[in-house]
DNA sequence: ATGTCC
């Protein structure tokens, strides 16, 4: 068999793209990592491997620790992780989530070609730099109210229909219609509250961006066309969490577990995996809180969809709806819900953390939209500025391997520091240019932070997922413009 | 990811 050392740790591939560390000492269930053996090269490469291991240490952790191929290291729990802990006598941990709180990605297509835009590249990205709120701090699509607030909080992308800001398909067309019903505004901090309010629409920064890109390879005709996606297509990437009020609520909320339940935080090897018990009040609490950054961070993303839309309209002299813009799917990366998955043969509720994890449902599951049911729900995983990205299809494995979840991106390589001494933002911006890709953003140091060379080969990350059958691919999709923070 | 340290 074949063997993989890491520090300490030896992972054993128990069949191919499934390493394996079995269970030993306090872990409750064994980890594996989904991957290559070229991409667990790179994810051995920092912490990730023992932060996954850490994580078995979890209470009621069910089956297995889990390492998407793009795996790298996070706060206390790997970016690339997935856990699904019992609902009723496990845990939930907000590590395990992440701090942006439903950073996500949506897709809207259009029926623009290539040869459309060609010529106004350059008016299309400067337009949308203007039009779209980005970088650090507060400014948004609006300037939300308490009101206006609370009822984002409370119903997400509903919200954003009632206010003429999504029409009925939008909401349709997002993993849990874009919307938690069991979010509770009255369990957010205030002062998460206060940093969510102006920010309303608004991409913020780090990997964040918009992209306008053409469909360059079509690998699936039949459920493309179930997508509504053809070759040399005009498709919009709109990628973006929960800004301040998602990383606030997660901070405070942290802080709080650790204190409260510290008898359950001397059992795990790290700190940052701190975690409330199933049942208890602050699990409870960060529960609903959670779901409402959720609902916050699909109304973000919706916003900024409407004000594209508006730039389209522009840009083109069309109404939005004759350029075809409508939503493909929203799915969330970074989330916690209760799903039924079979554990042992029994249907059990669990918390399904996905921390940089893409729910990859196949066809046939109730929570796929109608209009996907029979052929599975579409993920889409971006890579960089200069690899492309794709669009998958949730695979008939994924129920049965990875509790529905596939991988959310390319992975990192390196640190955002490291990639800052390796890159200078304006040579990568005029290497993009000279491959007729045009970048706009608040910040050169945002552009060497997110070059193509920070990333992991995510034709890789897709074949491997592939391969596993935990996702199949569709299409791949090659930039034109981007901004971001 | 994040008003990158209240």
């Amino acid at each position: 068999m074949t063997t993989f050392e890491v520090g300490d740790i030896t992972l054993r591939e128990i069949r191919e793209h499934v390493w394996e560390i079995p269970k030993e000492g306090d872990m409750r269930v064994p980890a594996r990592v989904f991957a290559s053996e070229s991409l667990l090269e790179e994810i051995a490469e920092d912490k990730t491997i023992q932060q996954l291991r850490n994580a078995t240490h979890l209470p009621g952790i069910k089956k297995y620790a889990l390492c998407m191929p793009d795996g790298h290291q996070g706060y206390g729990f790997p970016v690339g992780g997935v856990a699904g802990i019992d609902a009723e006598d496990g845990c939930i941990s907000p590590g395990a989530i992440g701090y942006d709180i439903n950073c996500g990605i949506r897709m809207v297509k259009t029926n623009l070609t290539y040869d459309d835009l060609n010529g106004r590249e350059e008016k299309l990205v400067d337009a949308l730099f203007e039009a779209i709120p980005s970088g650090l701090g507060g400014g948004g699509v609006i300037e939300g109210d308490h009101g206006e607030l609370d009822a984002a909080l409370e119903r997400g992308v509903e919200w954003c229909v009632e206010e003429g800001y999504a029409v009925e398909s939008d909401q349709s067309h997002c993993e849990d219609n874009g919307f938690r019903a069991d979010a509770t505004p009255e369990t957010v901090p205030q002062k998460a509250k206060d940093r969510g309010q102006n920010q309303m629409g608004s991409l913020g920064s780090g990997n964040h961006f918009l992209e306008v890109q053409r469909v360059a390879d079509v690998f699936d005709e039949p459920i493309a066309e179930a997508y509504g996606l053809h070759a040399d297509q005009v498709v919009i990437l709109i990628h973006c969490g929960s800004r301040g009020l998602g990383h606030q609520l997660c901070t405070e909320y942290l802080r709080e577990i650790e204190k409260a339940h510290s008898g359950l935080l001397a059992q795990l090897p790290d700190r940052e995996l701190a975690a409330a018990p199933a049942g208890s009040q602050l699990a409870e609490d960060y529960y609903g809180a959670m779901c409402a950054a959720i609902n916050f961070a699909w109304v973000n993303r919706q916003l900024i969809t409407h004000r594209t839309r508006s730039v389209f309209e522009d840009v083109f002299g069309e109404p939005w709806e004759d350029l075809g813009m409508e939503l493909l799917y929203d799915v969330a990366h970074n989330i916690a819900k209760k799903e039924v998955h079979d554990v042992d043969g029994e249907p059990t509720e669990l918390y399904v953390h996905r921390k940089g994890a893409t729910r990859a449902f196949p066809a046939g599951r109730p929570e796929v939209p109608d209009a996907y049911r029979n052929v599975g729900q579409p993920v889409i995983v971006p890579g960089s500025m200069g690899a492309g990205s794709y669009v998958l299809c949730g695979g008939e494995n994924s129920l049965d391997v990875s509790f529905g979840s596939t991988a959310h991106g390319a992975g990192r390589l390196m640190s955002r520091t490291q990639a800052k001494r390796e890159f200078w933002g304006e040579d990568v911006q005029d290497e993009l240019r000279r491959r007729k890709v045009y970048v706009k953003a608040q910040s050169g140091a945002t552009i060497a932070e997110e070059a193509p060379g920070v990333y992991k080969d995510v034709d890789e990350v897709v074949r491997v997922s592939d391969e596993l059958g935990i996702a199949r691919t569709v299409v791949r999709v090659e930039p034109i413009c981007n901004i971001k923070g």
